[in-house]
RNA sequence: GUCCCUGUAGUUCAAUGGAUAGAACAGCAGUUUCCUAAACUGCUGAUUUGGGUUCGAUUCCCAGCGGGGAUACCA
């Protein structure tokens, strides 16, 4: 049915009849004509002048000519150099049109009962400060994945990790009871999540007080700059009692744990608003509270079984100098757990849970060495999907004066950054004259949609694995390979298509077989094609970057034909039929691309 | 020190080993009796350096230079 393989399979008839060999679809490039050139696919035929033993141009037109011969869809063809463009016969264009527009969801793959389960763990927050911009690149490729891989056809569960314990969350408590006079969400006014954050920020900017008091006179002391600031760091009062107040959790103080409960109830009343405004959700939540003592269990299995040794000071170690790595801590001296065995624990509960065949990490760069490592212990400690756990590893998010630090303020906070979106969007919209017949409540729902569209393809166009630039100014734009072009185009065409249904037009989802399809029309009908291997790459290279520039190539590619022809006015009714029916095929593909990125699409803007 | 990622127009990003390296933004010049001008058209402008593999290298390999990260009894 797809021309691609139709042709695919010509060729090698061709080479096979002329040249007597068989060859494989390695030897067999056949890629989209480049614009310069009259075709639509191009044979390259450098691959097979070993098996034809004749010049480039010569074994190019021996192939073209056997396939305007033989095969039907080829209707012409053209050589240059050694590349063999050959044109597809209309009739084939008209027949791919209607495939594509009797195919719900074309592109798509529907999961079965049989299909991989994946598991996907994103977002997984700290709950001692809101959520910034780098999270909000974490749980939109969370999500934009999460709706690829199903889309290509896997059963999907989406989970989060909640490190809601350790000396962090210790920090904003021990600050909150120190300074904070009771102030809860209701009585500040401040979402929950940034009431604590609030708090996080005053107890370093007090422990902050303390070393460099300490470092002065520990240097006074005659300490080198060194050793005085590490000494410093240590014995400040504040970090002090935040350990200890650490080992009151663990030992489940009732009065440390009730204050912990209660925080953090707080923040996770702010982070789910957050997850809303979003959009992105989960099926299950974990909580590493929950899991940390799992994973000493695990270890302690692991140490009885001979995979780890105990050192003399009682801390637990696997050592992972055969696989060329280091020796990797997994329990303190002390008995507490560290990140890794937390994530062993977390790990354990998940098989528990569900018969997953693969597990995607949605984690930050910097986290390289560490998956890494769990992949390898996971695998030691028998975990079937272990050793090739995927860690979906995305680079940071820059700002133009460098890196975000919380501790410096020099974050982007996602709430603020949402609603600036959404606002910006709203004044461009007033001030294109957008909202003129519109009540207050379209209004809304069409800036956010907007604000959301551009703040969410601007992080998602990005090859994930690279770091990004974000200028606050003016990294987010409205115009050129942006989330609202796109969104425009879509509603220009959902414009269109109600038209024609006002002025009667039934254009229904099929055209006819004899219908002219010109040059412009050939190419969008090849490039909607295209959108079921975009989705298989996009899922099986973790790549949700693919999907965006495939939409916004369509959408500009429409935009032009568009600009160049009449739809409606048009008084060939064929071809009227033709133009609008390749309209709908072209908003349709737009929304689910933008479906699989987590995008939403306004019927109007 | 060792390991990993990365280097493309002024800027932000593209390019399964294929043709003259594509867009967007910024700049300059145009297009609206016509279905939404958040559009369309034109001009200017780039592969960090040196080797290697190949018919062909932005892409693969080696070395140098630049940027980021990891190598914590932090998470």
């Amino acid at each position: 049915m797809d021309i691609q393989n139709v042709i695919q399979s010509a060729c090698a008839k061709a080479v096979e009849t002329l040249y007597g060999a068989q060859v494989g679809a390695e030897q067999l490039q056949l890629q989209k004509t480049k614009k310069e050139f009259e075709g639509h696919l191009t044979l390259v035929v450098f691959p097979l002048l070993r098996i034809s033993r004749k010049k480039p141009e010569d074994t190019a037109q021996e192939i073209g000519q056997w396939l305007a011969d033989n095969e039907p869809a080829v209707e012409k063809f053209n050589v240059i150099k050694g590349f063999l463009n050959l044109s597809v016969a209309t009739t084939s264009w008209t027949r791919l049109l209607n495939t594509i527009a009797q195919t719900a969801d074309y592109g798509t793959v529907k999961p079965t009962a049989q299909s991989p389960l994946v598991m996907i763990e994103y977002s997984s927050p700290n709950t001692n400060k809101p959520l910034h911009l780098g999270h909000v690149r974490n749980n939109l490729l969370g999500w934009a994945i999460s709706q690829i891989l199903e889309g290509a056809g896997n059963r999907v569960v989406k989970t989060n990790i909640v490190n809601d314990r350790g000396i962090h969350i210790c920090k904003s408590m021990l600050a909150w009871q120190r300074w904070g006079k009771g102030e809860t969400p209701e009585s500040s006014g401040k979402k929950g999540d940034h009431l604590i954050g609030d708090y996080y920020v005053a107890f370093d900017k007090h422990y902050r007080e303390e070393v460099s008091t300490l470092f002065a006179q520990y240097k006074a002391e005659g300490l080198d700059e060194e050793a005085a600031k590490a000494k410093a760091e240590k014995e400040a009062p504040l970090i002090k009692e935040a350990h200890e107040m650490l080992v009151k959790w663990e030992q489940n103080d009732p009065e440390v744990r009730a204050l912990w409960k209660k925080m953090n109830e707080w923040v996770y009343a702010g982070f789910d608003e957050t997850y809303k405004a979003l959009g992105v959700s989960f099926d299950k939540i974990y909580y590493e509270s929950d899991t940390y003592l799992v994973g000493k269990a695990k270890v302690e299995e692991g140490l009885q079984k001979g995979l780890f040794t105990r050192h003399d000071d009682g801390s637990v170690w696997a050592d992972l100098r055969p696989e060329g790595l280091d020796e990797k801590l997994l329990l303190r001296s002390d008995g507490t757990s560290v990140y890794m065995t937390q994530d062993i624990g977390t790990a354990k509960l998940r098989f528990d849970d569900y018969p997953i065949n693969k597990m995607v990490y949605v984690v930050g760069n910097e986290q390289n060495y560490h998956f890494k490592v769990l992949s390898i212990l996971l695998d030691k400690l028998g975990f079937e999907w272990g050793k090739d756990l995927v860690h979906f590893s995305y680079g940071m998010v820059e700002l133009p004066n460098g890196k975000m630090k919380s501790r410096e303020g020099t974050v982007v906070d996602a709430d603020e950054l949402i609603s600036e979106m959404i606002s910006t969007a709203r004044q461009t919209s007033e001030e294109l004259g957008k909202f003129a017949d519109m009540s207050a409540e379209e209004k809304d729902e069409i800036a956010r949609i907007v604000g959301l569209g551009a703040l969410k393809y601007f992080l998602l166009k990005v090859d994930a694995r690279k770091n990004m630039l974000f200028n606050p100014e003016e990294s987010i734009d409205f115009n050129g390979n942006t989330g609202p072009f796109i969104q425009y185009t879509y509603a220009r065409i959902r414009s269109v298509l109600r038209k024609a249904k006002e002025a009667g037009i039934d254009f229904g989802s099929e055209v006819s077989k004899s219908t002219p399809v010109n040059e412009k029309e050939q190419n969008l009908i090849q490039h909607l094609a295209e959108f079921p291997a975009v989705i298989q790459q996009a899922a099986t290279e973790y790549s949700p970057s693919t999907i965006a520039n495939y939409c916004y190539d369509l959408v500009k590619e429409y935009n032009q034909f568009y600009h160049d022809y009449t739809i409606l006015g048009e008084s060939n009714e064929e071809k009227r039929q033709l133009r609008l029916v390749l309209s709908e095929q072209v908003s349709n593909i737009v929304r689910t691309g933008m479906r699989l990125l987590g995008i939403e699409v306004p019927e109007r803007m």
